[in-house]
RNA sequence: GCGCCAGUAGCUCAGCUGGAUAGAGCAACGGCCUUCUAAGCCGUAGGUCAGAGGUUCGAAUCCUCUCUGGCGCGCCA
C-alpha cells in the first residue's frame, strides 16, 4: 500500500524536477476524510522549488492522477499542501488476495536485510526465579526479536548467565547453610544471602538426591558442589519461568566460560594494545573517559580479581567478533548508568556505539486495588512472575508489558488486570480470530466450499465496513516494518486493537455466510486475510491465538 | 550535588524522527441477543497535553528553566 504511493510520488517529483531519491514521508492520517494515506512531502520542498506547497501539492496530483487512475480514485491538495490518496476498491482487492497469497511471506520485509542482530535479555541472575520485572524484559526482548526477524533481520536471541562471581558464591553458600539446616546442624545464613523457599526448595532437593554426604563438611570443603549444583537448579527454575511465560533464547552465554576460554584476557590485552589500559593503585584501569564516560573504570581490581565490567567488556568483544551488525542489549532501568561505560567500550572496540543499542525497560511496581504489594517473605524480596501469571494469565501479562513502551514506568495493578480481563484488549483481539473460526467451522458445517479463497473475486465487498477493514489489513506491512526500525513492538498491540475495532462491527452488521455465494466467497475471503494478519502480529508477540473461547 | 527516564481524560496508557479538529481501553451513563461466539455492537459524556518562556508557517512532539515522581552515580555484582 505505501509501496504504491511512494512510487508514484518518486515519479511525480522527477517529472516536476524535484529531488526524487531522498526518503518520503508518508502516513496513514487520523481522519479517514484525508484518504488512506497522505504526505506532507509538498511542505518540505517549497523552499527548495520556491513554489507555494498547495502549489506544488497541485503538479504532483496532476502528474500521478493521469497516470495511475486505477491505483487511486482520488489524490487530492488539501489542508496546507497535504497530498491525500485515496485506493480504488479494486486496488484494495487485489492487496487483500496477495495477502492470502503469498501468507507469511507477503510480510517479510527487506528492511533488515539479512542485517545480523543479537538481542540479549533477560539475563538474570542465576540466584532464583525471575520477577516481574524480568518478565517485562522478556515480553519485550521475545517480541522485538520476533519482529525484527519478521522484518528479514538475522537474528539471534541470547540469555548471559552471570555464573561467576560472588553472587553465585553466596547462593551456594545459602543452599549449604539450608542443607545443613535440614540436617539438623546450624549454619549461619550470610548476611546477604539469599532466604526465599527455592533456596530451602535447592537445599532439600540436594539432600533428596546427595544424602548427609556433605553433613559437617565446611563449605569451603563442599563449595564447587554446592555452587555448580545450585546454580543448575537455578537455572532450571528460570527455564521453567521462561517456557511457562512463552519465551524461548537461541543462545546462552556463561560468564564462566568467557573466562575459561580466556575472553576475559584477551579483551584487556586488545585495548592494552591500543593503550587504553594503565595501572593506578594497584589496580588496572580502563581509560572510558576518553569516550565521553564521567571516569575512568577497574577492569583488574588491586586484589587481582576483575571486575564485572571486565566481564562486559569481554562479552561485547566476542558479541563484535560473532559478526554482529547490532547488538541490542535489554536492561531494567536500574543499570542505566551503566550505558556511558558501555557505548565507551564498543567505541574502544572499534565497531563504534552505534551498533550498540541499550533498551533500558523501566521500573514495574505491582500494585493490588491501587495499594503497593507487599513482598512476599515466602518469595524474598521481590515478586516473583510466576505468581503473577497464575493470577492474570501469560497473554494477559504479557499484553500488558507490550502495550507500554519500554521507557515508561508501569504499574501492574493485580486488581485492574483480573478486572478487566473479561474485557481485555487482548482478550478482544483474541476473540476476533476465534470469531472468525467460529465462522469457518460454521461453514463447512453447512458444506460451503473455504479452499482456494485466494482466488476469489473480492468485487462483491464494496461496503465501506469491508473497504475499511481491507486497508487496516494492507497497512500492516507499513505497521510492521515501522516497528522494527524503531525497535517498538507495541506498536503492533495498538494496530491489532484497531483490526480488532474494524472486523467486529464488520462480523455484527454483515453476515459471512449468506445465500449469495458470491458474497459468500468474498467474505470468506476477507476473514481469512483478517485472521491471517492477527496469527501473524500476536505471533510476532508470542501471544496465543487460540480458535475458541 | 550531578545524571537518566517519565508527567497527556476519573484510572491505565498510545500519540514524541514537528503537520490537519489530541486518541484507545477501562470506569460512568443510555440502548441492542429467534440467524456465523454479547469476551460483542450502537450511542453519550469526559482535556489548561505538569507550569512558564523560546524556536517555527505550524509544538503534546524540539530548546531553556521550574515543579512533581521513579531510578542511578563503588577497586559491588
Amino acid at each position: 500500500m505505501k509501496r504504491a504511493v511512494e512510487k508514484a510520488l518518486r515519479d511525480a517529483l522527477s517529472a516536476i524536477g524535484a529531488d526524487a531519491s531522498g526518503p518520503i514521508e508518508i502516513q496513514i492520517p487520523k481522519d479517514e476524510t484525508h484518504g488512506d494515506l497522505a504526505s506532507p512531502i509538498a511542505m518540505g520542498l517549497a523552499k527548495e522549488l520556491r513554489k507555494s506547497p498547495r502549489a506544488i501539492a497541485e503538479d504532483i496530483a496532476a502528474h500521478i492522477s493521469e497516470r495511475a487512475a486505477d491505483t487511486f480514485t482520488r489524490v487530492e491538495v488539501a489542508g496546507p499542501g497535504f497530498l491525500n490518496f485515496t485506493f480504488s476498491p479494486d486496488f484494495l482487492h487485489k492487496g487483500a488476495l496477495g495477502i492470502l497469497n503469498k501468507g507469511k511471506e507477503h510480510f517479510s520485509s527487506d528492511v533488515g536485510a539479512g542485517t545480523r542482530v543479537q538481542v540479549e535479555f533477560v539475563s538474570a541472575n542465576p540466584t532464583g526465579p525471575l520477577h516481574l520485572g524480568h518478565g517485562r524484559g522478556a515480553a519485550l526482548g521475545c517480541a522485538l526479536s520476533n519482529l525484527l526477524e519478521a522484518a528479514g533481520y538475522e537474528v539471534v536471541r541470547e540469555y548471559y548467565v552471570n555464573d561467576a562471581g560472588r553472587q553465585v558464591s553466596l547462593l551456594g553458600q545459602s543452599v549449604f547453610a539450608r542443607y545443613q539446616e535440614l540436617l539438623g546442624n546450624s549454619y549461619p545464613i550470610p548476611e546477604d544471602g539469599y532466604k526465599g523457599d527455592y533456596i530451602s526448595d535447592a537445599a532439600q532437593s540436594i539432600l533428596d538426591k546427595e544424602g548427609d554426604k556433605h553433613k559437617g563438611s565446611s563449605f569451603e570443603d563442599a563449595s564447587s558442589f554446592f555452587i555448580d549444583t545450585s546454580l543448575g537448579l537455578m537455572l532450571d527454575v528460570i527455564k521453567e519461568d521462561l517456557a511457562d511465560f512463552g519465551v524461548s533464547f537461541d543462545s546462552w552465554q556463561s560468564e564462566r566460560a568467557l573466562h575459561d576460554e580466556g575472553a576475559v584476557k584477551h579483551a584487556i590485552d586488545f585495548l592494552a594494545g591500543k593503550g587504553l589500559i594503565y595501572e593506578e593503585g594497584g589496580a588496572r584501569w580502563f581509560r572510558a573517559e576518553d569516550f565521553g564516560d564521567d571516569k575512568n573504570r577497574v577492569v583488574i581490581k588491586a586484589d587481582g580479581n576483575h571486575t564485572y565490567f571486565a566481564s562486559d567488556i569481554a562479552y561485547h568483544l566476542k558479541k563484535v567478533e560473532s559478526g554482529f551488525t547490532e547488538v541490542i542489549d535489554i536492561w531494567g532501568a536500574d543499570h542505566h548508568g551503566y550505558v556511558p561505560r558501555m557505548e565507551a567500550v564498543m567505541d574502544a572496540l572499534g565497531p563504534g556505539r552505534e551498533h550498540l543499542k541499550v533498551l533500558l525497560v523501566q521500573m514495574v511496581s505491582l500494585l493490588r486495588g491501587g495499594e503497593p504489594v507487599q513482598m512476599s517473605k515466602r518469595s524474598g524480596n521481590f515478586v516473583p512472575l510466576k505468581e503473577v501469571m497464575e493470577e492474570v494469565g501469560a497473554d494477559t501479562t504479557k499484553f500488558i508489558f507490550l502495550t507500554r513502551r519500554h521507557d515508561s514506568q508501569l504499574s501492574f495493578d493485580l486488581e485492574v488486570a483480573k478486572a478487566e480481563s473479561s474485557e481485555n484488549p487482548v482478550f478482544y483481539i483474541q476473540y476476533a480470530n476465534a470469531r472468525i473460526s467460529s465462522i469457518f467451522r460454521k461453514a463447512s458445517d453447512v458444506g460451503v466450499l473455504t479452499n482456494n479463497l485466494e482466488n476469489a473475486d473480492l468485487s462483491p465487498l464494496t461496503d465501506n465496513d469491508e473497504l475499511r477493514l481491507i486497508r487496516k489489513l494492507l497497512s500492516y506491512r507499513m505497521t510492521l516494518e515501522g516497528a522494527a526500525l524503531a525497535r517498538e513492538p507495541h506498536r503492533l498491540t495498538f494496530y491489532l486493537q484497531e483490526l480488532a475495532g474494524l472486523f467486529h462491527p464488520f462480523y455484527k452488521h454483515h453476515r459471512v455466510l449468506t445465500e449469495d455465494a458470491g458474497l459468500t466467497t468474498a467474505r470468506l475471503a476477507l476473514c481469512e486475510a483478517v485472521r491471517v494478519v492477527i496469527r501473524h502480529a500476536l505471533g510476532v508477540l508470542g501471544i496465543s491465538a487460540p480458535d475458541r473461547m
